[in-house]
DNA sequence: ACGCCCTTGTGAAAGTACGCACAAAGTAGG
DNA sequence: CCTACTTTGTGCGTACTTTCACAAGGGCGT
């Protein structure tokens, strides 16, 4: 059985376009509370680190929300590309594995504030079934299907060791969560109504080995400007 | 993303390409501890998660490693990814933060045994420097240059809050690091021959957030004629 | 030695993404 | 109202990526 990609054709927003829409969001947030009012295209492009072009093919996705000789109303844009990215609404998260990375995600501040409620914590081990973390009292795995449908839990986060992380997935989407984000080195297998995103570091670190192999292969590297930089995912 | 390198030695694979080599590196190396042998594309894209001929472009890339009518050798093909990919060296690395995410880093197991090597850990809060994570005593980060330049870091990691990353990333490229992982939601500036890749995980959870709401969209009426108040005549 | 059958490696097509360059659209000032 | 100036929105060429489809290569049974 071959997993399907999530969202073959998405008839709408490139999916490009919509992993760097947070970007410009952050930004934006900031210029916000920093009193910006309007912002061009060249700036915010600047800041965000992308070409000034692909900015506003990107925010074109979204309308003509651009004042051409002004360029764009911070705040609009803002509420604009939160409604687009569906921010308006709150999202429930629960996380399965409240081991070394597990407690780093739950004590994290930066989730709650952007309007995601990590609602439950999840493990196996009985030591740390009990413990209050973040708030928040461990329960067990076991009561994964019964919490998640109370809660209405729509974003599940994996962060179990590698074994357990497709039986722990295979619960979130039995339980009726549709979206996971997985911490663990393995490929997940889902249904294709099922969204799935991994967050590998060792790929990460291996990528950044390859291009540094690479620098030490050749020889000097070339002088020039200060560029901003952006990756993809 | 290598911008504009105007020496196009061009024995160059594909960033795509190189982003899924370490999957291919981990199922390879599953396989090999369980005693396999021999893996055809088919069986090995599925365990991947992707398409058969992807995964037989993708390694075509590295040379004619495979035998037809057979499959690939798998403690071979191990052999020549790890080598592609950089990892028949160590890597040394240094995690600049030590807070809830540093030292879930810094205790993650699954760094070191893939070749890189955890050298320093700096932290700027005086409460933290001292301690000891993971075997390692936490440095002051006023210390980051002479350590760097000592134990010959190349990776460095940034699990600082924001506001600081900039000023870390700073510091260990003058120090002489090239390749940086951030952790930070921030867009970090660096000269052209400096790579970063940030993970960024609220990023990865508005992106989520994106999908899901799509999928709401789908069920109710999309927008019954609802037009933008900015829509122009 | 021979031919069958399996799997690789790769042209070519289709689909995405990027960024330049510029007309269109709006502001500001007279 | 008109002119000068600024910045958006996008058409278009280029480059990269994915996928299909199949000829060529190689092992294996007879
Ligand atoms: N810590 C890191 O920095 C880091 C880095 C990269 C990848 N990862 C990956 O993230 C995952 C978690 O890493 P960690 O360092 O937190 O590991 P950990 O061992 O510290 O924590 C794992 C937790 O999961 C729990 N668990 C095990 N089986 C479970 C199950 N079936 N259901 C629910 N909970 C279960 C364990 O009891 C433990 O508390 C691993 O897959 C690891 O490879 C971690
Ligand atoms: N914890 C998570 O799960 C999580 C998730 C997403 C993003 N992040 C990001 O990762 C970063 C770290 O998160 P955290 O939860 O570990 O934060 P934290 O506050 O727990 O830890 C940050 C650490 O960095 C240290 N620090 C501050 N300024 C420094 C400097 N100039 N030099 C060296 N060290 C410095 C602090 O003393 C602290 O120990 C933040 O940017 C955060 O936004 C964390």
């Amino acid at each position: 059985m071959t997993p399907r990609s999530p969202r073959p054709k998405d008839r709408g927003i490139p999916e490009a376009t919509v992993a760097r829409l947070p970007v410009y969001l952050r930004a934006l947030q900031g210029m916000a509370e920093r009193g910006t009012l309007t912002v061009s295209s060249e700036d915010l492009a600047a800041i965000a680190g992308v070409n000034s072009a692909k900015l506003r093919k990107d925010l074109s996705h979204l309308g003509s929300y651009g004042t051409r000789g002004v360029g764009y109303d911070v705040d609009y844009l803002v509420y604009q590309i939160s409604r687009e990215l569906g921010l308006t609404q709150d999202w429930t998260v629960a996380i399965a594995g409240v081991g070394n990375l597990g407690r780093a995600l739950a004590n994290y501040g930066g989730f709650g504030t952007r309007g995601f409620r990590i609602a439950a914590l999840f493990d196996a081990d009985g030591r740390v079934v009990g413990d209050e973390v973040a708030g928040l009292v461990v329960r067990h795995i076991d009561t994964l299907e019964d919490v998640v449908g109370s809660e209405d839990v729509s974003i599940g986060v994996i962060a179990t060791p590698a074994v357990s992380a497709q039986g722990v997935c295979d619960r979130f989407v039995k339980a009726g969560v549709t979206s996971v984000l997985n911490f663990a080195p393995v490929v997940l297998s889902v249904p294709p109504a099922v969204d799935v995103r991994k967050v590998d570091l060792s790929i990460e670190l291996q990528i950044l080995a390859f291009h540094e192999q690479r620098k030490a292969d050749g020889q000097a590297p070339p002088e020039a400007g200060w560029i901003d930089a952006t990756e993809k995912t």
